[in-house]
DNA sequence: TATTTACCTATTGACATAGTAGGCAAAAGG
DNA sequence: CCTTTTGCCTACTATGTCAATAGGTAAATA
């Protein structure tokens, strides 16, 4: 399952790319205007952060910024920093080619395919596919 | 993340599609060849019996059996069973349609487009189609 | 009657999730 | 310079789930 990190991490840059003026949007505004503990969201935009989605200015005036343009954002990579995967089995994760059934199960053909069919899913919708309604 | 259970769930019923001579299979030796706690699998294999994907029979010669044919289960029917849902998002999951933003949630309609493609992945494969190799 | 099998209840350690609490640091306005 | 606004940091916690393990009882067959 998706957590509320990837989740809300969507929201806050849906809520930037909406608020984009230039300007840097106080956290506090977007957790009113999303209706989420600005306290728990300190601690997703951080992440974000530190993964290169934004860019936050402290001090008066300061705030949250998008770092590109809203369309060249894809939901995929934004989903992969928060959630520190898409994939949905562990045996696929991270690059674990550990297992050593591999060769013979029967089921990692459909988890690999699987696999694909979801990063393409989300690889390639962007900020602006969510956004324009 | 699809879980232990859903996966092990699966092999199981490969397992038992492989080996179906009419016969119950002992989970002993399931587990042997699945290489699985054959302790955990009775966990397993509870809830499937309980889902009416299996049969068991106690006592010498028991064990369990598929009640179809191994073209006639889906691998959608088998995870949403032992995952208790499919969906990915817990605003989807169970008919909780309860979201109090749901009307005006730019990424609900993302959400609901992904879990209908999964579970037409899921629910379009069969047991068969796993088997043949 | 002994053996083989399923079936039942309870417990556990490890970890993740979804937060909360309280403070420090930085930047701007007056 | 001082106050206000904002981000940023560390720590803590309640709850739940996952992946098992342990130890038994009941049923069926030879």
């Amino acid at each position: 399952m998706i957590t509320t990190k990837g989740r809300y991490a969507l929201r806050v840059m849906l809520d930037l790319a909406e608020h984009a003026d230039g300007n840097f949007v106080p956290l506090k505004d977007i957790a009113e205007r999303q209706e989420i503990s600005k306290k728990y969201l300190e601690i997703i935009v951080k992440d974000m952060v530190a993964g290169g989605l934004l860019v936050g200015a402290s001090g008066k005036g300061g705030g949250y910024k998008l770092v590109r343009k809203p369309e060249e954002y894809t939901v995929g990579e934004i989903l992969e920093l928060m959630e520190g995967t898409l994939s949905s089995v562990a045996c696929l994760a991270e690059g674990k080619n550990t297992c050593p059934r591999r060769k013979s199960c029967q089921t990692l053909p459909m988890w690999e395919e699987y696999d694909k069919m979801v990063r393409d899913f989300f690889y390639s919708k962007t900020l602006c596919d969510l956004a324009a309604k």
